[in-house]
DNA sequence: TGTAATGTTTACCAACCGGTCAAATTATCG
DNA sequence: CGATAATTTGACCGGTTGGTAAACATTACA
């Protein structure tokens, strides 16, 4: 009997492992571009190069593959964070976590816009995932960086809002890329942007976060 | 004739006015949740509180309902920005530009959602809105901020890139707000996050952009 | 090779989609 | 009031949606 997958219990097949990693980048492909209620199936088996009953055969239901999909990229899509390590050199430490955040964004924008268009629209299938290993990894990587605050090697600041600036701003080249090439214009080649965004991103972050010795930078400014 | 609207010469009714008020009213809700193919009119209707041919006397098509909101929404989304005063004070306008930004984030979170989730899906129906009247009002604010550079007002940065960064920044607290919400966790009372996002980015933005004297940030950061 | 498990296709379905139509209802105003 | 225009409704339409059934083809493997 042809059981299409899920109440498997053997290993999987070759096939399987092609077609499923197919449907997979198809999926990404599409829920990316159009979110989930947009996509279609049909447009997903397309993309695959499949029928429909072929991509179903495989994953039974749209959602099915929406979740299989999100648990995957959530995952990769935190690694940079996980890398953030309490024993380095806080500026070396922010300055690569920027710089890799702002490298996904320029080679995997599509699992960015996955990622956005969920929760721009409530989250409905990860809410549990984002209050549970999110949260906790966050709150981890918090406390980090107020031990580096305590210790007097960066400035006093909110260290949720910090890694909540460095999600925004990064992510903005991959998430909002349409109106980003629209505003500077389509005249430079391609990913320059993403290099003047390093450079101005660093700066913001590294000159923002330096310890204010005596004279702020707000006393500074107000003499301008 | 029941002629539906748009080929309307005449002046519009009280109830014209109440009823279209009403519907983008209710489209708002349903297109910034879902975006514009994820949307149906049957949705809008009934948050509406109206039957779907009634809607469809208003307005014709799902395609000019989103056109109408779009339009208005993309005006007082730009009013922020065009209030950018270049006889100001770079500190005060910056700081400003920011607090009022994160404001309608506060206040318009569905019209931000609105807007990111049109740009998020390629942004298929605003294009020329993006490359022409976003994009001139950008390089004009752009050209305010290279000459407080040049003045020595405010460090050297990129100046697309810092309008980047705050329209990320704040935004971020509209259209991420679920995971905001889940990564702080449920504990504190309404709209503390946004006071603290906004203490957090003036000390990032006015840190970060303060002119920097003989030894630039990062190597007082380096020292640590 | 044979055969059982796996994979693929064609035809199809009920529900829902955006939208139309004509008839019925209500507001407007002389 | 009466009549004309504006509004609302229910019934409906062709196309698309996510998903199914079963026949057919292919693969893996003893």
């Amino acid at each position: 009997m042809a059981l299409p997958r899920a109440a498997r219990t053997q290993r999987r097949t070759r096939i399987q492992e092609e077609k499923e990693e197919l449907i997979l980048e198809a999926a990404l492909e599409v829920f990316s571009l159009h979110g989930f209620r947009g996509a279609t199936v049909d447009q997903i088996a397309e993309v695959a190069g499949m029928s429909k009953p072929n991509l179903l055969y495989y994953f039974r239901t749209k959602e099915a593959m929406h979740r299989a999909l999100i648990g995957r990229v959530l995952d990769t899509w935190l690694d940079p964070l996980r890398a953030f390590d309490a024993s380095g050199n806080p500026v070396s430490e922010i300055r690569g976590y920027i710089r890799r955040k702002l490298e996904m964004s320029r080679d995997f924008p599509r699992e960015s816009r996955l990622f956005a268009n969920e929760v721009l629209q409530g989250a409905p299938n990860i809410e549990d995932e984002l209050k549970g290993p999110l949260k906790t990894l966050v709150d981890e990587k918090a406390a980090v960086i107020r031990a580096w605050i305590k210790a007097g090697k960066i400035g006093d600041c909110d260290p949720y809002h910090l890694i909540f600036s460095i999600w925004a701003t990064t992510q903005h080249y991959a998430d909002f890329d349409v109106q980003v090439r629209a505003v500077l214009g389509e005249g430079l080649a391609g990913d320059d942007r993403f290099e003047a965004a390093a450079w101005f991103l660093e700066q913001l972050f590294l000159g923002g976060l330096a310890v204010r010795s005596g004279t702020g930078a707000a006393s500074a400014f107000d003499a301008a």
